[in-house]
DNA sequence: TATGAATGAGTATTCATTCAT
DNA sequence: TATGAATGAATACTCATTCAT
């Protein structure tokens, strides 16, 4: 039937699966009565499971998301336009894989035992650490932080909205780059917190 | 030896384990060997698992939201206020419970198949209409939605930064109100992102 | 039906299997399958596969055989004399437990790689050591080798003799005991090897 | 690179794999992948794994030990003198293909479901007959069995006495002779068996 | 309140083997 | 001479759950 792209098909309906019923729940068997071919296929694709999600991993933001890393550590320090191309950059990234990256959101505790999840994990923190100061406040590094959830989570969240992807990618981005703004140049003197929600004002 | 709270251990090791392990990848087995006690033992306090884990949202995190989405139901139409009193509420419900949140946010795969999961997540979507406004731009409601994950990610996030759990919450809510106050109504004129500086102007 | 004696009646058939197909050919199934049960059953009585071999170890060889070895090394220097007692009591402690020294016998590659293996492994050496004098002639290792060898493998072979096996362990103690006391005393002076069957004459 | 040899490359490999991780153990995607070819060129040279081993055999131990056979029986009856040039021979013959008799000896069980198993125990039968005398007592059987297991069993035991292999097929022969001439003309008056090791004397 | 014993359905993984190219 | 792609049957093991005691 098909021919040479059997892997890459066994990666797509991986992807779909291990979306939309998370990682554990999605057997190998249940991947390959979809494609239609036995659980020993896909063994000569992968040799395990972590295997299939790893490459998936691979494929589609490890890759991608180092070389925003790269292009952003080559032009330390790193001033505010920079974190904002960084955003730009990861923002245009993870658009092209979407259910990844859900995949990735809601799977967290399933990743932690994977290798590739501790890659992941470990890019997640390079790229926050280039988009806060070295010394910001908590609630920078909570602004930070939130910009780069904010950029996930509003890929598959907002169902109810009925906007398309990318418009929602759009929305996020703006919303990531005004809170890394809003963290940037560190210790400037802000009044009360709790109270305070103007600032820069 | 203990009589009578064996079923708050069983709740304290299970939830101790099912934010560390993962859902699925924690076993009644597991949970009644670290407790010293046979799995039949947790079946005689909980009829499955899914009711084990059901019993811990009840107990922790459902009633409280409830609480606070009753209380916020009974001052419409929601002025900004209000809002922010949803999030002051939300947020120290929440900090009472930070392993369950933690395993919520991690597990939200394997949380979709229980219907506790369904029931949490109506409490977000709930939150979320109250918190934003009915007609909001989509980045307005990104902004809300994002309020709230921040408010749980914050919880277990950042651990790097050496904080304690409290002053994390606090500065996760500082964030929150900023969004939330920064997407209602709109015409507060903002320093500039990339296009979007002048909103509803 | 059964009650109590169940993980008596797995290492029956386990080793009755075991010693009639070798151990990687023999499943748990086909355990479970002749037991009446299934093979979660069997994982009920014993960890693993491992587990369940190495109890029929435990319970049939180990200890008897470390008896021996206290006895024997409790009255070093050895002798001739504790040399042959301890071929009588090796003899005893394996003739109650044919099958599994045929098991063992049979499938040392397939021990090798489980731990009970290297123990038995050990003991034998133990043994051997014991047997043999420190300083003994590379063919009078062999013999004292030979002799526990002949022990073991006439529990088994020559089925075609039709002799019982009371009979044949008596045969092949007896032979042993000669090996042994052929090879004791050391470096006697003896023609040249090829020819002499007489020596100690 | 290599050409027409594959199928004695195979072999090899195949017989250091199957001596040192056992018969079943000993998958053919190892073999392959060590040998730096696809299983399916496996399936080229041999049509099973069966005959893979079997080929072993009939290269290495089964023609040779059968013209040792052949030219004992066209000298009988057996004398001693002729008992003893058969061990003379056979200890010979196998000295060559140690790796296959150890595996043999070793992967007993498994050798048990193949052909050739059941071949080489013809040939063991036969050469047992061929030594013994067709009346002899039980323990001269016993004797005669196990000169030969001596001969086999020290081309890889006694590892720690750190002789080389000729020495040790030296030292085996001269126990196997004995054995083999004190198991000769069998009704022989003999003293007890307890004391006694000097026979013929 | 608990346990001991068991089940049925499932999991990931491995293996020898086949066959078109 | 080989390979790439696949299969069918098996394996050890795990899990949530049940139930008589």
């Amino acid at each position: 039937m098909s021919r040479g792209n059997t892997r890459q098909r066994i990666q797509d309906i991986a992807l779909e699966l291990f979306a939309e019923r998370g990682y554990e729940k999605t057997s190998l068997r249940e991947i390959a009565e979809q494609l239609g071919v036995t659980k020993a296929a896909l063994y000569y694709h992968f040799r395990t499971k972590e295997d299939l999600v790893t490459s998936l991993f691979e494929d589609l933001v490890l890759g991608p998301a180092d070389e925003v890393i790269v292009w952003a550590e080559a032009r330390q320090p790193t001033t505010l336009e920079t974190k904002l191309e960084i955003l730009n950059r990861y923002s245009a990234c993870i658009s092209k894989a979407t259910p990844l990256v859900r995949f990735m959101h809601e799977n967290q505790a399933a990743l932690r035992e994977l290798s590739v999840g501790e890659q992941m994990k470990a890019r997640m923190f390079t790229l926050l650490e280039l988009i806060k100061d070295e010394d910001a406040a908590l609630s920078d590094q909570v602004r930070c932080s939130s910009a780069l959830f904010t950029m996930h989570s509003s890929l598959f969240a907002l169902e109810s909205s009925g906007a398309g992807i990318e418009e929602k990618r759009r929305a996020a981005l703006e919303v990531a780059r005004e809170l890394v703004t809003s963290a940037h140049h560190g210790p400037a003197p802000r009044p009360g917190a709790e109270t305070s929600s103007a600032r820069h004002g």
